[in-house]
DNA sequence: CCTCGGGTTGACAACGCTGTCCAAGGCATC
DNA sequence: GATGCCTTGGACAGCGTTGTCAACCCGAGG
């Protein structure tokens, strides 16, 4: 058991190859033969040498060497909403197995939705000289990148597209996969169906809002303003608006909903509810099997997406000039009974 | 719209500050007043650097910026066991949060368990000059940590403790939690409580048993090795241990099962069961609450994990030379009814 | 006219490392 | 004994930046 108290935390010079050398009685350079496994060094010197790098606990400085090679730095950056959202920690844990392949590390900050903040993450990430650029946009506006994609840094993004560059893109599909959603509640006889989405300025909410509507369309129910409430939904909000799209004259039998956070409160607000509407929400989530009922849901997989990006990225950085790619992820319906319900 | 085919992905020269002085028709030096904002620029001549700077697009190099100062890299290194768990999202989270204030960047790395990619990983941060390190530890051994703690870089260990190094760590009450876990289940007269845990060479699940040993001995029902079933648990061993557990002539009527994973296994596996029996899980996870029955949960907070393991780096960062802390969280019980069953 | 001082600007070295090139010495060959 | 090759080691420059220090310009004051 080693006490290290007074020594960790203090700020003390890192042993360099200078020091090594010195230690070792040669130069420097025949300590970065050593260091780097390069031929032409006499076994008994690099002995010498490796017993000094030990003594003086010395660590090559990757800063200094890859500045010295211009080589890459290793790294890439990441910048998504939030790390803490399940869903885009399982696209980080992809990205980050992928990079792991590649030998490259992964610097990731959350942006919060913030535009400014994705910004100064990007930026800063750029000022590291990241070997290349993961975003999920948070904003519209991206020109702020394209001297950096011109300085030859790629930039992937993710689940949503970027505002006004022209870049690689992966992204589900949210169209698809809420007219599939309605397609699959009108099949189970329901004409009401309301939709329950984010605000309409957020790319995924605005695109899963088309394909309901052209799922309605596709039914030949008819799409009905009345049955759509869009907007940052907190648990209280998604109650109240249930509980309006719900009672009354004409009232919905079946609800669709248009994010795992909406998907979640909605189930806890019909929790209690006497008559509860059928259900189907975008995303899936862990034990959406195991409430009652099971929760029928639109799935995609968080690994697949960061992924294709990783992937994508990666092309690049071997030398992929063919023009920028969208990929767009299959979503498939999941049924598990909330969904399949009569009127 | 821009369009970046071409450019982007290909390797190209970035501008350097040299290449600004020389367009601007100034010495280097004063670009790098201009770029730190230093006094003592005139204005015109500020703003033709600023106009070559932008036609450039030219963006400090922060590695030589940080070689030649000497000064922190801005980075913290976080290795944890794997960034898609929830749990460890949230302390990323959380360390992010923290790092942001002190301008500090995250690199991230998950281990899956694996001592030898636990170091790799660690290694690889040091070589990068991190300006600390925080580490779940996967192995017992974390001497290959010396020299670097010796050369000044902070290491302070999350959830579990180091092997046999003496360092910061921060710990939630593992004992205090299965302790009150089987007190709890005792209150409502259960004399035969099972305990379901991870593989005994994890640090934390070792613990978690200990707290259930001491729990039923202050409880005054004895402890039972036939009624512990430890190692690592899948979907299928939980449900074999389970049906063991519950069947037979004196059969355990509540289970204390030993983590997140665990517990959802197990409500899976009771999900249909005829007669089941009380259970408390030790960690909290989304949706306990509508699960029906509600799970009753020792929970802990992920976030006050990654904050309070953040701080004290932190502290360390700013001169704190005290001897190494161990920091214990403490753990609540929540009763949501699967724990509230009486024989 | 010269000196002085403040406001600007630039030359140069150095951070820690590696690529290039050369030197010294040992050995075999002619 | 001279020549050439091979092995081993080192001197030096330079990656992109910043700290140090000195030079320069200009107007005010003597």
């Amino acid at each position: 058991m080693t006490t290290l108290s007074a020594a960790a935390g203090r700020k003390v010079r890192r042993a360099t190859m200078n020091d090594v050398a010195r230690l070792a009685g040669v130069s420097i350079k025949t300590v970065s033969r050593v260091v780097n496994d390069e031929a032409g060094v006499h076994p008994a010197t690099a002995e010498r040498v490796l017993a000094a790098i030990d003594q003086l606990g010395f660590r090559r400085n990757l800063s200094a060497r890859n500045l010295r090679r211009g080589s890459s730095t290793g790294t890439v950056g990441l910048v998504l909403e939030d790390v803490g959202n399940p869903f885009y920690s399982g696209v980080t844990r992809a990205v980050e197995e992928v990079s792991r392949l590649r030998g490259r590390q992964v610097i990731t900050g959350s942006s919060d939705e913030d535009p400014v903040r994705e910004r100064e993450l990007a930026l800063e990430f750029c000022s590291r000289r990241v070997d290349g650029l993961l975003i999920v946009p948070a904003g519209l506006q991206h020109g702020y990148l394209v001297p950096e994609m011109r300085a030859g840094t790629p930039v992937v993004f993710l689940d949503r597209p970027a505002g006004d560059v022209v870049a690689d893109t992966v992204l589900v599909d949210n169209v698809g996969g809420t007219t599939e959603a309605v397609r699959h509640l009108a099949s189970f006889g329901h004409r009401r169906i309301a939709f329950l989405g984010d605000a309409p300025d957020i790319f995924t909410a605005n695109e899963r809002l088309r394909g309901f509507r052209e799922g309605c369309v596709r039914a030949g129910i008819g799409f009905h303003e009345s049955l759509v409430v869009m907007g940052p939904h907190d648990e209280q909000s998604v109650r109240k608006a249930l509980h309006g799209l719900t009672s009354g004259a004409d009232p919905a039998t079946a609800v669709v909903t248009g994010n795992n956070r909406i998907t979640v409160h909605a189930v806890r607000a019909l929790a209690g509810a006497a008559r509860r509407p059928a259900l189907v929400g975008f995303d899936d989530f862990e034990l959406a099997d195991l409430l009652s009922p099971p929760v029928s849901v639109i799935a995609h997989d968080a690994s697949a997406l960061g992924k294709a990006a990783a992937d994508l990225l990666y092309a690049r950085l071997d030398g992929d000039g063919s023009p920028p790619r969208r990929v767009v992820l299959p979503v498939r319906l999941v049924a598990r009974g909330s969904g399949e319900v009569r009127v």
